[in-house]
RNA sequence: GCGACCGUAGCUCAGUUGGCAGAGCGCCAGGUUGUGGUCCUGGACGUCGCGGGUUCGAGCCCCGUCGGUCGCCCCA
């Protein structure tokens, strides 16, 4: 391999099998999106460096690619993600989109991290918003276009567990123990990191915090409590420790999964907590064994108006191709060559001598033309078991041999008369499922192929 | 940014104590004036990731570097 030059770290190629699986996964993101109702944007592959650090602070600088035009004064930085670029767009229209506003998008993105399972530097992400209500049907009609496109996609309830929780009832189990409303934030910091921390520095956190009761057994209680959202909350209102009245927010939310019938996926995890501060609701993440999360999101009523709009209640989520990707492949739902996901030929030509060759290219036209997807050989060969051999390799339904007038099945050896005189002539037209040929007027091929 | 393991044909890999770079699959062409995904024969394809060092001689040993994989940090 004499190629000195290599695609940049964490970056994938996508030859035609490559980019056949990632069409499979987006057609169904797209499916789900549409069919829920949402209409799909995008924004511009970078954006003003100062975006990111609106929300997000200048230490996520070191996990961007940003530069500057040579020359140029304004930084800019590759989006490493779609929020910031959609709070952008809602408050650039102000109060003028309509109430909900559906929006989806499926961007590529670019992190400058150290590639490993299920995270590189340049991937795609499904992005799915709902704008302009706060209600928990919102919550759970985003999490049910979630569950839909996992759905279409061959996974069962079962295979993923999406897993929620509340952060308005969390935050009643803190301060229940005595967190003050201004220390609430560093608290689901702790809660988030429970399992990383070293157990003397975890203690050594939840002391500073200045509740009054044991925070940190508060918090460990937190982390362990899960349920089945189908199941009454107040198993969970006992593992948390707080009265079962103060779970409202779950309550309602539960409803609305049972409406939606998607209850049965779902599960209360009081653990997830999501890194982000800005999420003001509830928050999820979709799971499934020993993976990355595939998907993560949470209600931020608050993100639109710190990028200078109008108060805007919100709820989505992002799911990323490369951990769904491996899901998928772990799961057996992906072929083991994406060549069987690309578009079917409908046709396939071959010539099986001179004067047919000559005519296949306005006969290939005439079969484009009307709207039918047509291949041929490029083959200098007459020989018309190699063509055919061509012809099943393409995956063509049917095939076409011109000029075939003497030989063949149920050609009956002919004399030879009207070989090459294609145009109103016979072709022989082959099923290259079931193997069954037979010959027809030229005049008749489109309308044959098209029933 | 830190650590571990790995880089030989398009793909999967073999390659002995350091001694002339290999196989299977795939691809291309013939066997076949002819009906497919079978078979047979032949062919193309390698600076052994790249650079340096040791050696009479390096795919093999040493150093560096670039990638890959898996962890850590981080995770929007």
């Amino acid at each position: 391999m004499a190629n000195s030059h290599q695609a940049p770290k964490g970056t994938r190629d996508f030859y035609p099998a490559d980019m056949a699986v990632r069409r499979h996964i987006e057609a169904a993101w797209r499916g789900a999106s549409i069919r829920h109702g949402f209409d799909e944007i995008d924004g511009p592959t970078f954006e003003h460096l100062g975006l990111y650090t609106v929300k997000s602070g200048e230490g996520i600088v070191n996990e961007l690619f940003s530069f500057r035009r040579a020359g140029g004064e304004n930084d800019y930085a590759l989006r490493p993600e779609f929020t910031p670029t959609l709070a952008r767009m809602v408050a650039a229209r102000g109060s003028a989109l309509p109430v909900p506003t559906k929006w989806f998008a499926v961007p590529n993105f670019f992190r400058a991290e150290r590639p490993q399972r299920g995270r590189l530097r340049e991937f795609f992400q499904w992005n799915v918003d709902l704008l302009g209500l706060d209600t928990p049907g919102a919550d759970s009609e985003v999490i049910g276009t979630a569950i839909a496109a996992l759905e279409a996609l061959g996974l069962k309830q079962g295979d993923v567990t999406v897993k929620l929780s509340h952060r308005g009832a969390v935050a009643g189990a803190l301060r229940a123990v005595g967190v003050p409303d201004e220390q609430l934030g560093a608290a689901f910091a702790l809660l988030d990191r429970r399992d990383k921390l070293p157990p003397e520095e975890f203690a050594k956190r939840a002391a500073a915090l200045g509740a009054t009761g044991d925070l940190g057994e508060a918090i460990t209680r937190l982390a362990r409590a899960t349920a089945p959202a189908s199941a009454g909350l107040d198993g969970l209102a006992r593992d948390v420790g707080v009265p079962a009245a103060e779970l409202g927010a779950l309550e309602a939310l539960r409803d609305a999964l049972r409406a939606a019938g998607i209850e049965d996926w779902c599960q209360w995890d009081c653990g997830i907590v999501r890194g982000l501060a800005y999420y003001t609701g509830v928050v999820f993440e979709i799971h499934a064994a020993g993976e990355r999360a595939v998907a993560g999101g949470g209600r931020y009523d608050g993100l639109v108006e710190l990028f200078g709009g109008p108060h805007t209640p919100a709820v989505g989520f992002g799911m990323g191709d490369v951990v769904l990707g491996n899901l998928l492949r772990d799961k057996g739902l992906l072929p083991a060559d994406g060549m069987e996901l690309l578009p079917r030929p409908d046709v396939f030509v071959v010539a099986a001598n001179d004067a047919a060759a000559a005519q296949m290219p306005s006969i290939v036209s005439s079969l484009r033309r009307a709207g039918l997807h047509a291949r041929h050989s490029y083959k200098a060969t007459r020989n018309v078991g190699k063509l055919l051999g061509e012809a099943g390799k393409s995956r063509a339904r049917f095939a076409v041999i011109l000029g075939d007038g003497c030989v063949g099945a149920g050609a009956g050896g002919g004399t030879g008369a009207g070989m090459g005189e294609v145009p109103g002539g016979i072709v022989q037209l082959k099923d290259l499922g079931s193997g069954e040929q037979r010959e027809l007027p030229m005049s008749e091929l489109i309308s044959a192929l098209k029933s």
